[in-house]
DNA sequence: GACTTTTGAGTCAAGTTGTCTCATAAGATG
DNA sequence: CATCTTATGAGACAACTTGACTCAAAAGTC
């Protein structure tokens, strides 16, 4: 039945959410609308409406179609393996549609309790990972973590938010390397 | 001539700005239309179109009519200044209306250049006197700076957003000493 | 080749946007 | 207090958007 699906929906589908996207990242959520998908995805706005009825559901599938960064089971030596992911996060915080999938999230969850509950679950996500590396660190001698570790991810992470958002420039080796300073005290060499 | 301003514009000014204000932190800049101003200053849809014929400028009037926080000239011992600034920062960013200009600021600066150049002057602002306090704490001997200055409000800032607009929450004292932490070494006693 | 389903074009009512006009009322001026 | 000036609100208006429909034709399945 729904083992092979039909492939004018597919490729409809596929067209709508890319023009989803592409208005996402150039013009912000306002200008997902039926209309204007519509015509961007060179597809019947009828087409648009039998898919998502309702828009916000359209952004949202939008949005879920960015792949947002986050932390993979952390690995000892912990210290390169932070090191290597807060770079790969700085990075991914740069591009177009993570961004704009980032300011959506942030905006939208001002008002709109599905997109906060999005927010929410990548805020979550983001910093159990965090934390596990972190715990991981301390439990094989590495770390010697300073003060709350539910601060953490906002130490570490905050700041490559601030430069994603409000202050747009590259993310240095040298400011990743006091990120995880802000961590604690690493016993293990600088450069290991 | 416009020696006494007429008061019936003023009062329309002022109630439209109100509104607009209203809309934008309760349900985003996309709420902040003429008709649903209109309707909410309860003042004809034409005056609101008479002082602003475009839309885009009454959303910026009415941010910047938003007290959006910023740090004054620093004080020795820069210490507790910066301490007492930084939860001051943290406590506005936690306030409804700042919070809605800070999203709506770091949302549409990806597609209007009109708040792009605000988001820029707010970071600008907010960096120069950051930066202005940690030099004149090396000046007086209370600070050895850690790394290249730039990277400061990065550092100090970016997890008082990150908070604000990721993970919704309290601010702990003990987080704001671990900003102060990021800065540098304090020679001075940790509760001067 | 006959079938089912998706599609796009189009219609429609309701609502929004931006512009204009005009009587009225509020404020300035003498 | 009377008169002049200007901002206002109500409403008219065309152009456009939204969301819901219908239906013939095209695309895909069997």
């Amino acid at each position: 039945m729904a083992d092979t699906p039909d492939p004018r929906v597919t490729r409809s589908r596929e067209a709508i959410l890319a023009a989803a996207r592409e208005l996402l990242r150039e013009e912000g959520p306002s200008a997902v609308t039926h209309l204007r998908v519509a015509a961007r995805a060179e597809v019947g706005r009828a087409t648009v409406y039998r898919h998502w009825p309702r828009s916000e559901q359209l952004l949202t599938d939008a949005m879920a179609d960015v792949p947002m960064p986050f932390f993979l089971a952390p690995a000892t030596p912990v210290r390169p393996w932070l090191e290597r992911h807060l770079r790969v996060l700085a990075d991914q915080l740069a591009l177009p549609d993570v961004l704009a999938v980032t300011t959506t999230l942030v905006q939208g969850a001002r008002s709109r309790p599905q997109i906060t509950t999005q927010r929410d679950q990548l805020a979550t996500t983001i910093g159990r990972q965090l934390r596990a590396a972190l715990t991981l660190a301390e439990q094989a001698g590495e770390l010697q973590a300073a003060g709350d570790s539910r601060d953490a991810p906002a130490l570490m992470i905050g700041p490559l938010l601030y430069r994603a958002l409000l202050e747009p420039g590259p993310v240095s080796d040298d400011l990743i390397d006091r990120l995880l300073a802000a961590a604690g005290t690493w016993t293990t060499d600088r450069h290991a």
